[in-house]
DNA sequence: GTTAAGATCTGCT
DNA sequence: GCAGATCTTAACG
């Protein structure tokens, strides 16, 4: 299924969340550019979605949700950790998919200096607060527009096969019965081994 | 002004 | 597998 990233707010959250999978994130850095597959993604739905930031209305923190499609969302969390989400949804809708997991394709040196020096591949870049230490992603790119330099996304022109799997999301305490994470199917770069059966 | 919780990660058991 | 670190954000008084 192709994915038109110039036309994000056009489709449905999950379908981008879906959509994404398979494709690059890239970042053009000063010491050279970084590019992983996205593999692993959550969706956070307007409505009837207690786990999504803007469930209770806009605020100064989720105010980019609320902006065009195509940007980038990016917050702290826990005192230590950035994640970078890409917003969807029609302009004042609050909706955007969380991208939790890449596999390193190009910069491996930049993002093992990023993130240490002795970490393992499978380890760089899977999860949501790893992923923007070894990416250099701060709050500066909240609402970079994820269509243009240095920060974003590039279609894969030739992705092999891959199956996709929904599963429930994680590290929320409500709305954990939906199944609006999505995965690629057995690839070693997610941030969980996937659930058994 | 104060407080409780959080879309996490690391290190230790 | 589990607890601790750590501090911004948002809700409340």
């Amino acid at each position: 299924m192709p994915l038109y990233f110039n036309d994000l707010g056009r489709l449905n959250t999950e379908e981008v969340a879906r959509g994404l999978l398979g494709h690059y994130l890239c970042h053009e850095t000063t010491s050279g550019l970084i590019s992983g597959i996205i593999v692993e993604t959550e969706a956070y739905l307007e409505k009837n979605d207690s786990a999504c930031h803007a469930a209770r209305g806009i605020t100064r923190r989720n105010a980019t949700m609320f902006g065009p499609a195509g940007r980038a969302y990016v917050y702290f969390v826990y005192g230590n950790y950035y994640c970078l989400n890409v917003v969807t949804g029609s302009e004042g809708s609050g909706e955007a998919v969380l991208i939790r997991a890449v596999e390193p394709a190009t910069g491996i040196e930049i993002m093992q200096h990023n993130r240490g020096k002795n970490c393992k591949l499978t380890n760089l870049a899977n999860g949501p607060g790893k992923l923007c230490i070894a990416y250099g992603i701060d709050k500066r790119y909240d609402g970079h527009d994820l269509n243009k330099k240095p920060l974003y996304l590039a279609e894969n022109s030739n992705p092999g096969y891959y199956e996709t799997a929904a599963t429930s999301r994680i590290g929320i305490s409500t709305a954990r019965d939906k199944l609006l994470r999505f995965i690629i199917k057995g690839n070693n770069y997610l941030s969980r081994r996937e659930p058994i059966g």
